[in-house]
RNA sequence: GGGCACUUAGCUCAGUUGGUAGAGCAUCUCGUUUACACCGAGAGGGUCGCAGGUUCGAGUCCUGCAGUGCCCACCA
């Protein structure tokens, strides 16, 4: 027995060396596999991408719980002989990192974008970006991330960005990609539009005015934005309003706060008759609902009052004035008109800016929309049909499966994506411009072509992630199933077999890779979508930096080593559940560890010998099954709970103690210590492949790549 | 307003197709028997939210109700 057993399991000193080594073994690429012989050159393919980290700093524990989750598939799926694919690569996130180095900037040296100019801004992001790659790939690594690192990949660099400006100009020929002038959701404080996947709604406690743009208009309106009324052209009531019917059609003028304004009555069956007053003050420029009004009564959309930095453009005492100022001023005004006819308090949803917390103020802007009700290619579909039927018809399936009816009724709500920005980090918008003339797609040569300043929603690159990672478009055409080497990943590996992600990416990410990809290639991007929970304290409470109640992964596994952290995130944590994580919890799989070890230390300090009892292998033979069918099933929080049993509650309590002083248990113990390294080793890699080089006779040299003791059911 | 889920032992949660309730942690008692005190042996603890229904039989299926959480829409 080597003498490292007569010491407690240390994974610090482990875990650094096992990793170095497998690197070294190049075992993770399965080209070197089949070259090493390890896996047959014909055999099925399985992979997965993993879904690229931001370039924003540092991972936390929701990383490490995606890297567990998607390392036992990996693993399990190597052993059990597939040709084994597991993509790394990182996310430029482009507001995320854009907002995070103008932030330094700001604080450090009192600098904004425009101080520094394009050029420079972006030097300084990507200096920042490289950084944060550089201790993201350490991260991984830590966690015992199989990964292929031969082949990573980041949402930005030049293969990516090809692929980006293929599909863009497929789009745009497709007439799905438009130029359009509307209302889009724009951040003041980030000073870019977003989608309305980014806006997210808080609550607040508002003010409901009732009030008369003059002392002669024959109707009160209610409003919790007074300030937007200098920009009003109508009222709206409903058309069956018997209150108001008598003066519909009428045109009044009025100066309101400084402001000639125009206003014209109207009916609208939009109007809710039971709210305020039954009438709506029409703000066509400033609010979506208003400009569809207008839309349908030939109003004009003209009056622009406020602009990008959410400041007043009207003259009079409200110039310039801040929204919230003007707001106020708007009240005392119409207080010393004696136009207020009353204010209540109400809770109200107000729209904010996800990564800014910017309030949103909705603008009328030029911008790039993507389509999603037109039909458009030979299918006569729109891509609404194309993302809802691959779910509908199981060609995609949900892990937990509920997560299709969200879906669905996601995708019902859906209005077209507005995929333009105005921030400078990101793959630039593949348009440009000479005079009237337009090119899409691809630089044009010539000097007087000017490229759109705007750039691309950072969802659009990862839409692409699952087939931008494996070499479309450069090697779609020559990619030859069967033929190793990363030219032929498109044929090898695309569909990917399984998408691994939050739950809470869903709708902004999930989704819109089935879009992309049915788009581009007429086929589904993933087999399977396991969505995990979030990761929360021992209270339940999001982990997040004001609370200050984040575990820090590499703290964790510092302190418990990666494999007790991978069991604490893995066991009972069923897909679409929230999970609760604390010190004590991975402290407890510490301990696991050191009890595997204690049972290695055991079972070698016997003489390998004599037959193994049938009795004993059968029920381990009838576990193997039981596991193995587990994890084919996504139940892998089951597997790792049972093998976490039978390993201390059945072996070791029972089977171990009953072999004390009876030499013909022997190969029974080393049977199942061997096996059982191998079930678990998905589960708890370093650990099991330190115990794995001690054993006397073993299939493999690595337990990495030994064979999977159970083949599934259904083979 | 629309949708989705959850409610099982003190706490956190499992329970795959219906067959007389499980795990981890915590608690209590005992044990220092050389693989392991990062240990072992044992114990207590649940009318499975409430009310109906289907069934020989329901935590598991159906209906209703209550509470909790999340997502989407956004009403001026």
């Amino acid at each position: 027995m080597p003498e490292k057993f007569l010491k407690p399991y240390d994974s610090t000193v482990t875990e650094a060396r096992i990793y170095a080594e497998w690197e070294k073994s190049g075992l993770f690429n399965p080209d070197e596999c089949v070259k090493q012989g390890v896996t047959k050159a014909d055999v099925p393919t399985y992979s997965i991408v993993l879904p690229p980290p931001n370039v924003t700093g540092r991972l936390h524990m929701g990383h490490s719980l995606m890297l567990a989750i998607e390392d036992v598939f990996v693993r399990y799926k190597r052993m059990r002989g597939f040709r084994t694919l597991w993509i790394p690569g990182t996310d430029h996130a482009a507001i995320a990192t854009q907002s995070v180095v103008e932030k330094q900037i700001k604080k450090h040296e009192g600098k904004n974008r425009h101080d520094l100019g394009r050029e420079e801004l972006l030097k300084r992001i990507e200096k920042f970006a490289a950084e944060s790659h550089d201790t993201i790939v350490s991260q991984l690594k830590t966690m015992g991330a199989s990964l292929d690192w031969s082949r990573e990949a980041f949402t930005l660099d030049a293969e990516r960005s090809r692929a980006v400006n293929t599909v863009f100009k497929k789009m745009y020929d497709a007439g799905l990609i438009y130029r359009g002038h509307r209302i889009v959701n724009w951040d003041p404080k980030g000073q870019t539009t977003i989608s309305d996947d980014e806006v997210v709604y808080e609550e607040r406690a508002a003010k409901l005015y009732t009030f008369r743009y003059s002392k002669d208009f024959p109707i009160p309106v209610a409003t919790t934005r007074p300030e937007t009324k200098v920009g009003d052209v109508a009222v709206a009531v409903h058309p069956d309003d018997t209150r108001y019917k008598k003066f519909v059609g009428k045109e009044y003028d009025a100066v309101f706060c400084d402001v000639p304004i125009h206003i014209k009555i109207i009916a609208d069956k939009e109007v809710d008759p039971s709210f305020g007053t039954g009438a709506v003050g029409v703000t066509p420029a400033h609010s979506q609902t208003d400009w569809d009004i207008s839309d349908r009564h030939g109003l004009s959309h003209e009056v622009i009052i406020i602009n990008e930095y959410a400041r007043m453009t009207v003259d009079g005492r409200l110039k310039d004035k801040k929204t919230t100022e003007a707001r106020d001023m708007v009240v005392e005004w119409l207080k010393s008109e004696d136009l207020l006819e009353k204010d209540e308090n109400v809770t109200q949803n107000i729209a904010t800016a996800e990564r800014t917390g910017g309030i949103i103020e909705p603008l009328p802007k030029l911008q790039w929309f993507i389509d999603v009700n037109k039909k458009f290619d030979e299918r006569g579909k729109t891509l609404k049909e194309l993302m809802l039927e691959p779910v509908r018809s199981g060609a995609i399936k949900i892990i937990p499966e509920h997560f299709d009816k969200t879906y669905f009724h996601w995708i019902e709500n859906l209005r077209d994506w507005c995929i333009s920005r105005q921030i400078w980090y990101g793959h630039r918008i593949p348009v440009w411009y000479s005079g009237d003339e337009i090119i899409v797609g691809e630089a044009p040569t010539g000097v007087d072509w000017i490229q759109d300043e705007d750039s691309l929603d950072t969802w659009f690159s990862s839409g692409l992630w699952t087939f931008s990672t494996l070499g479309w478009p450069h090697f779609a055409e020559t990619a030859m199933r069967g033929k190793p080497g990363s030219e032929n990943d498109f044929a090898n590996f695309h569909p990917t077999d399984l998408l691994e992600t939050g739950y809470d990416i869903f709708f902004f990410w999930v989704a819109r890779m089935i879009l992309m990809t049915e788009f581009t290639l007429s086929t589904i991007p993933f087999r399977n979508v396991y969505l995990h929970g979030l990761v929360r304290d021992a209270q339940g409470r999001k982990m997040s930096k004001s609370l200050g109640n984040n575990l820090d992964p590499l703290d964790i596994t510092a302190k418990f080593g990666a494999d007790a952290a991978r069991m604490a995130l893995v066991v009972g944590n069923t897909p679409g559940t929230d999970m609760r994580i604390s010190e004590d919890k991975v402290r407890g799989y510490k301990h696991f560890a050191n009890k595997l070890w204690n049972i290695a230390r055991f079972v070698l300090s016997q003489k390998h010998a004599g037959e193994i009892k049938e009795n004993l292998k059968t029920e381990f033979d009838a576990l193997s099954m039981d596991i193995t069918n587990d994890i084919e099933e996504f139940r892998i929080y089951m597997a790792a709970e049972k093998l976490y049993h039978y390993l201390w509650h059945r072996f070791a309590d029972e089977i171990i103690e009953e072999s004390k002083g009876r030499t013909e248990y022997s190969a029974t113990l080393y049977y199942i210590l061997e096996n059982s390294l191998k079930l678990l080793h998905p589960f708890m890699p370093f650990v099991t492949e330190e115990i794995w080089r001690s054993l006397p006779t073993k299939d493999s040299e690595f337990l990495m790549v030994a064979k999977w003791p159970a083949q599934h059911a259904v083979e």
